[in-house]
DNA sequence: ACGCCGTGTAACGGTGTGTAACAGGAGCGC
DNA sequence: GCGCTCCTGTTACACACCGTTACACGGCGT
């Protein structure tokens, strides 16, 4: 029934979709405007840091990562996790370098598109500058859903809510919603949700007893779906 | 010395400034292109609601609003104070209807900017799509940076880090840094910083026990900007 | 085998929240 | 102008959620 997320690596092909996700299609248009690379990324490496020019935006073909935010008195905020389809690097642009560390999670593949090169292909192909305008406001509208999760909702409640955005997400992408395996540890997940590891560790335990989830290490089963999704909170109105 | 903002209401005229901002200048050349109206919002009054037709986006003039983000349930999240200068709306680029609500919080004046002919306009005006797209992502940045503090600070540290963004944005706009009146409420501070209400009331009395500043009710005075900034927490690397 | 890191759990305590009470100011009607 | 109502803000006290501290265990790399 359920297949597991198996992990992926460089050598697994991207994952069968109904079709190709929108932004793969312009993949190929791109190329026909600009030099168009894709880079594999270990895991562990940086796509870009904090004070790198910025010279790029980056659209992830396969794999995971995460970006954060860094304060100058050290203190540190995951603001997201990124895998096939995600676009990186545009909360940067205006800017001569990135204001952010972009690290994959795992071994990834990256569609490296160059900046500002891409915004001259705005010009020619009006279709790819809606489609850049509706991706920032795209991340600006989840970075808001997060604020208000953040916000009003306790701790468990958050934890609830990532596994079912993340299931989401996996399933959007032809995985598993019901079974996968986390490719973040906990200290990330309590970043994000502004929590700490222990807060995430005693969230998915409890989550656990009463039956919700299933969760070993980093492999998780969503056991019952609705009332995950009661305890998560509803989502934002209107999407 | 220091000159206190004064409550501005319609018949104020527009603070004087150095120079006229960026944005104001690509209002006459705007209206080379479109039709763009300037709108009275009344206090209290919605610029915009979620689920509202999107048509579009709106730069404030004058005036003060504060944006929120509402769930399906009943939460509320202020996710940001608006105030001249500020580009509102983005957010919903590429939906048919609003994804938040915007409300004035004193009479306000907006430049209604029809969408998408803006987007019509960027083709005919590189220089403004290269201005909207750092307008875009300048709000991801900023948002990303609340997320910082909001995630990493304690309670105290983020109204100082509020007090502190607020007086900076005042003084762009030519008005006092030290010596203000706030426009929002304890509550709508306390829903953007992810605390209570009496939370917020707590720090601001303790931030006046230590003559960090002076607070009778909706009149702040920054009276040691140093050790203020200190208790905030240090910004985001590299801006 | 050893060391390091991530995960998980428990105990304790502190920070922030919830509740209640009160004060003061604004707005409205007479 | 006065009185009343409502709203906003402050403060005290109680409490619980989550952070802090500590430790154990498992997996991985050398």
């Amino acid at each position: 029934m359920d297949t597991a997320f198996v992990p992926s690596t460089i050598e697994m092909p991207a994952p069968p979709t109904a079709g190709e996700p929108p932004l793969e299609l312009d993949i190929e248009e791109l190329q026909r405007h600009m030099v168009v690379t894709r880079r594999k990324v270990r895991a562990g490496q940086y796509l870009y840091r904090n004070g790198q020019p910025f010279h790029a935006l980056y659209l992830v073909h396969a794999g995971f990562l995460k970006t954060c935010e860094l304060s100058q008195d050290g203190r540190e905020q995951v603001t997201g996790f990124r895998m096939r389809g995600d676009l990186l690097g545009v909360e940067s642009i205006g800017l001569a370098v990135h204001t952010c560390d972009a690290v994959a999670l795992e071994d990834s593949q990256i569609w490296e598109l160059p900046y500002p090169p891409v915004l001259t292909a705005c010009l020619h192909i009006p279709e790819l500058q809606v489609r850049l305008s509706a991706a920032l406001a795209e991340e600006i509208r989840r970075d808001r859903s997060w604020m208000l999760t953040i916000g009003t909702l306790p701790a468990e409640q958050r934890v609830a809510a990532f596994l079912l955005d993340l299931a989401a997400r996996l399933a959007r992408l032809g995985f598993s919603a019901r079974h996968f395996i986390l490719r973040m540890g906990r200290a990330d997940i309590a970043s994000f949700l502004a929590l700490k590891h222990e807060t995430v560790s005693r969230a998915l335990s409890h989550l656990e007893q009463l039956e919700y989830i299933s969760v070993l290490r980093r492999e998780v089963k969503l056991l019952d779906i609705a009332k995950l999704s009661a305890c998560a909170g509803m989502p934002r109105m209107i999407q």
